[in-house]
This record gives C-alpha cells, sequence and structure tokens, in this order.
DNA sequence: CGCATAATGTGTTTATTTTACACATTAAAC
DNA sequence: GTTTAATGTGTAAAATAAACACATTATGCG
C-alpha cells in the first residue's frame, strides 16, 4: 500500500468543463510549466551496478553529481528526448529505455517550475566508452550515492527500485553485458541489480530451464582460471514464450 | 524486454550544458507545453471492475468518452492536482492514489502540446454516489470500453495493466469494498481485476495464511443465501509483515 | 613439469508452494 | 419441511524453490 493522501485544500471548485479555446489560452498564456527529461543510466563493471552522473553546474548545488537531463523542445516527443539525452552523452542509440515516472514537486528546481519525465536505460560500458566528458561526465557506484543535486536522490533511488523490479520479470540485465557472456557474469549482474548473493547451481538450472540461452560452443579468452562456456540470449524465444503470471503474493 | 528505440534524428549536437539564466529563458519564452493530470478512477459494482468517464465536450471528440483531466495549476504539486481532479468529481478524498506515467505524444491533444500526467485511483461505488453529474458522469464496465477520446484508451490500457501488476503485490482490492466484507466480495474483486476465475477454496486458503484478514464475528446481512463471515483488512499487521521478493521470474 | 589454486560444471534430496478436487453445512425461498 | 444455492472445510499430487558437495579443468607458480 502506497499513497493515502489528504486532499488539498488549494483549490475546490465544481467541476467545470473547459472549452478547446480556453484551453489553448491557459495553455499559452497562463501555465509555466517547464518540462524536461532526466535519464538514469545505469552500467555494469568490475561487478557492480553503476550510474552515469556529471557535476552539476548550479551554484546551489555546487559540488553535487546530477543526473543527464535536458529541457524537451515543444515539438519533441519525450522517448526522442531520452533518446537524444542518451545520444548526446554516450553516443549510444537502440538501447533499452524505459519511462520510470515523473517528478514534479514545486520546489524541486531553483530556476521555476519544471517537470521532469524519467527514462531509465541500460547500457554496456565495457562496450561504449565515453566519448565526450564534459562536467566530469563518469560512472558511480550506485550504492554509495548519499547525495545527489535537486532531487535526484529520490529520482535514482525510484529509478533502481523499479530496475530491482523489472528485471526479475524481464531479461534486462543482457542490456548491460556483451552479446557473447558466461554464466557467471550473468549471475553477477543479478547479484550486483538485486544486491544479493544466488546459488550458482540453482542460478544455472534456473536458467538452463527457461532454454533461452544459447550454448555458441566457444569459451572465455584470458581469463586467469578455468574459462566458462559462454552464451547468447535468444530474444526470438523469450518473446514467443514469455509468461503471464497470475497469483497473488503480497 | 519492452522498448528499443531508434534514436531521433531531430537533434544531435553535443552536450551543451546550460546556465541556470538559459534555463529560465527557455522556461518562460521557449517553451509552450502544458501540463495536465489525468486521472483513471476506478470502481466495483455488481462483480465487474468499472471506469468513471464523461462525455468530451470537444467537438474533435464528439460522442465519445474520456477520462477526467484537467490542466495543472502552476503553483500546483501533481499529487494535489489529481487528488482535486478526484474530489471535484466524486467529492471523495483520502483514497488510494498512484501515479502511472507520463503521455505526451505530440499531436495527442487537439489544443496543442499538453502532456498528462496520468494517475489511477480505486473507489468504492457503492459507498460514494456520485454527486456532480456534468458531462454524463458515470461508471462504464472496463472491458466494454472499446474507443476512448484523445489517447485515453491507450491511458486507460496502461493504468488497468499497472492496476492489475499491483494488484498482485499490494492489498489494493481493499479499497474497493466496505470495511467489512465477506470472502466471496473479497474474491470477486480479485476475479475481477485479474479477468480470471480462481478456486474458491485455495484463494481463502491464501488469503487466512497471509493472517491480514480479520473475523470481526459478524455474518452478512439480506443476502438471499446462507449469509457469509464478515472480514476487516488488518493494514498495521500487513505493512509489518509485507514482503520484499528476490527472484527471477520471466 | 607438476603441484597448488581457483573457478567451472553437474544431481539429488528436502522443503515449500501451488494446484486440483468433493462433500457436509447453513440459511433463505417456496 | 423440502428444495436451493451458497458457505465452509481438508487432503493428495504436482510443481517449484532451496539447500547442499564433489569432480573437473585451465591457470599460475615454483
Amino acid at each position: 500500500m502506497k499513497i493515502h493522501m489528504a486532499v488539498p485544500k488549494h483549490k475546490n471548485q465544481s467541476a467545470n468543463i473547459k472549452t478547446l479555446s480556453v484551453i489553448e489560452t491557459e495553455i499559452n498564456n497562463i501555465n509555466r510549466i517547464a518540462l524536461s527529461v532526466d535519464c538514469v543510466i545505469f552500467g555494469f563493471d568490475e561487478n557492480k551496478l553503476k550510474v552515469l552522473l556529471i557535476r552539476s553546474d548550479l551554484k546551489k548545488f555546487q559540488g553535487l553529481w546530477s543526473l543527464l537531463g535536458d529541457l524537451v523542445a515543444p515539438d519533441e516527443e519525450l522517448d526522442s528526448a531520452a533518446n537524444r539525452i542518451l545520444k548526446e552523452r554516450t553516443g549510444l542509440d537502440d538501447v533499452y529505455l524505459e519511462q520510470v515516472k515523473t517528478f514534479g514537486a514545486l520546489n524541486r528546481h531553483p530556476a521555476g517550475r519544471v517537470i521532469s519525465v524519467v527514462y531509465y536505460s541500460l547500457i554496456n560500458i565495457q562496450h561504449h566508452k565515453l566519448k565526450i566528458l564534459d562536467n566530469e561526465l563518469h560512472w558511480h557506484d550506485v550504492n554509495d550515492i548519499t547525495e545527489l543535486a535537486f532531487d535526484h536522490k529520490q529520482i535514482l533511488d525510484s529509478s533502481y527500485e523499479q530496475l530491482q523490479r523489472r528485471v526479475q520479470e524481464h531479461p534486462l540485465a543482457f542490456s548491460l553485458l556483451p552479446k557473447k557472456f558466461s554464466l557467471r557474469e550473468l549471475q553477477n549482474v543479478y547479484e550486483a541489480i538485486l544486491d544479493t548473493k544466488m546459488d550458482r547451481r540453482n542460478f544455472r538450472k534456473k536458467f538452463f530451464a527457461m532454454d533461452f540461452l544459447v550454448d555458441i560452443e566457444q569459451m572465455e579468452q584470458d581469463v586467469p582460471h578455468r574459462p566458462g562456456k559462454l552464451y547468447n540470449f535468444n530474444y526470438n524465444k523469450y518473446e514467443k514464450k514469455k509468461k503471464k503470471w497470475v497469483g497473488i503474493d503480497f
């Protein structure tokens, strides 16, 4: 159970139905609300879940880190804006990107009313070295972050929770890995995201039973121990078989 | 796996960091984006899941039904706006209210760029007769709805999916019932929301095992059959015991 | 070259959860 | 008082999840 909110005193008129022209007027003259998109870009490296941050350039938040965001152009789709920000910062496209929710507290931005639609994304750090390092752009351990500019800590927490929920029902984790990966690497990703340890044998059993892993008959190279087998994830097979779960499980 | 979007050609400048004053200027002069909140208000009656709709008053959508929404005032919190709309339309406060996501397609509103933050809510129809019936406000069977004004069908679908997911992990269903309810009524709510049939014995076993139901030692009155026992839901106990699930389950 | 090291790869048993399923009981309706 | 229709209850089978140990293989080092 999440939200039981009191009703604001703020307004309590009876339902007033607006005509199109009234709405047009309000849009053009009355409302002064800016729209931005913030991206929570998760990565995975050294067996840890990372998030991409820049140094905030606002005096008010001097020294603090912040998420990647930008205002949305009036003729720009929300998803496009998220993709644009990701592309501008990382050079990446064609990655998993999902809306989390929208943050709109009155005082969240010092410049005025800015509401922010938040997206998260997962990218493979190894395969996409950052090319633009403005504002000290770099990866931070998710679990080391205690404070961020704006309400970005809250945004990060929400996004991380959503990631944790989603990764348990959808094969997101593969976005963080190279196309070929070992089972140990896969398990490391899950352990990092869910912040837990799993039994290796049960983990393998579970994934093999799902039958989405393709044994590509190759072994790891240049690892300082016995090499493991490498696998691909078969997205087509997953799409065909993904389950619809109906149950009650508080 | 949900979204694999191509990057828009639209913009591709390198990351340009904005100063506060540039942002202020953009907010005040450039962006012309209006913000609204739409509420998907679910109810339950005659063993069916219902949603509250009004007749659209826009020519473009003549005859179509639409969700309850309104523009957000510049000095109004998003949650407050959702609560206000609910209160204006139903007279209700202190109900479960949750943000779903934000819809912002360029062409979604004929009056211009309006992005809409969507909330859903669950209310007990029996205990809150509608007082304001402007625009033919009334309850519709969720499963009978095929077309709505704007992108409201898509919004309804998203909200319904979120409701279905959430109700399986949180005790939302009780918002749709009176404080005292029978197990059959509870099961009817779940069957309506999840659009499925469940085994009565297993359902009872499951809920009693959770140990959140309080037997209030009363029986149903005025039912045309053997009366069932009545129960309360113990929210305090739930809050203390609610589980954190870690697993993988595609 | 061989030995120590460290990670891979594999099965079985037990416990828990879920599903399937049938009959006696109670109050209302006639 | 007989019929009706829903409540209330238990058990067995199946599926899923959890716990757990040892042999194998390549590397690294002496």
